[in-house]
DNA sequence: CTGAGAATGAGAGCGAGTCTCAGTTTCAGA
DNA sequence: TCTGAAACTGAGACTCGCTCTCATTCTCAG
């Protein structure tokens, strides 16, 4: 599955938008571009800071909307607040590299080969276990550079 | 690294515990027997219901001094609970079996080979994007039997 | 036994996220 | 270009998972 083109991004999500009865107005145009300017899972707090004038709440309902429309992914970290990134189908299948101290998250592309394996392996045990339509999800939690270099400084 | 057998769970608590200047109360112990018999993750209603006497405040409070003490992990889902389980070391490695309808949550063991393939490359990864002490959450996301039969009934 | 410190229960408090509702914008159809 | 029905928006009330507070109870070393 390709990624969409960047050119193409505003229009397949105004089509999908559409399809759910719903208008791609300037407000959702804005926090498109916003995620995928990130090119990692952005905190509502990181969305609504220098952009003054959204208001909390139709930020909120919008990435619900955008999410029921299959445009936008919601994703948990043991963070005080869910991010929401641009789903796979837009973006490419990526994981996320997450620092345990700072809570920092970013996008962390893998090598197809141990993807595919992977997937192979998954999906039997899965079905093993009685489930279907299965998808993954695999992050890494460690130490960003920065919370590693403060915890041990220099060692000097 | 060897999972804790069963007989000596309460022992390892205890003495990890009071590692952190805290006791292993009857409460503490009854949580920790709760984690070991259920084998998947438990939210904390489930804890609660049928175990009248607890206290909600009190049961948190005591998941976050386990979890301090290293014997406890929070695992978040995108349900509205957080859940909690023993830690790796007391358990076994393990990945999750997410159900994406209903929510249930369950233990998947996972070959060592493919296990050890996937630690090897993912560490590699995180290296070179500058982060130190990896470890990886993989959650394997799906419909369980239950609500896959009820989506679609028999096909008949 | 005793008392100092840890644990507990009840309920107030906090905050992320949702809901409500009145006012505004959009757009298909005339 | 109008017009009205339906979608969207902002402000703030509200919900609810979780944490904090504090007075009481339990635990255990001495």
């Amino acid at each position: 599955m390709m990624p969409v083109m960047a050119s193409d991004l505003h229009g397949t999500v105004e089509s999908r938008l559409r399809a759910a009865g719903q208008r791609y107005t300037v407000q959702r145009r804005r926090l498109i571009d916003i995620l995928a300017r990130a090119g990692s899972p952005v905190a509502l707090p990181d969305i609504l800071r220098g952009r003054r004038g959204l208001a909390q709440s139709s930020v909120y309902r919008n990435l619900a909307d955008l999410e029921q429309a299959g445009v936008v992914r919601r994703v948990m970290v043991e963070d005080e607040h869910g991010r929401y990134e641009l789903t796979e189908d837009l973006t490419g299948h990526h994981h996320h590299l997450i620092c345990s101290s700072c809570g920092r998250v970013q996008d962390l592309p893998m090598p197809v080969e141990l993807e595919r394996t992977m997937d192979r392996t998954l999906d039997g045990l899965a079905r093993g276990a009685g489930f279907a339509e299965v998808s993954h999800r695999l992050d890494l939690i460690g130490l960003c550079s920065g919370c590693a270099a403060r915890a041990a400084p220099t060692t000097a």
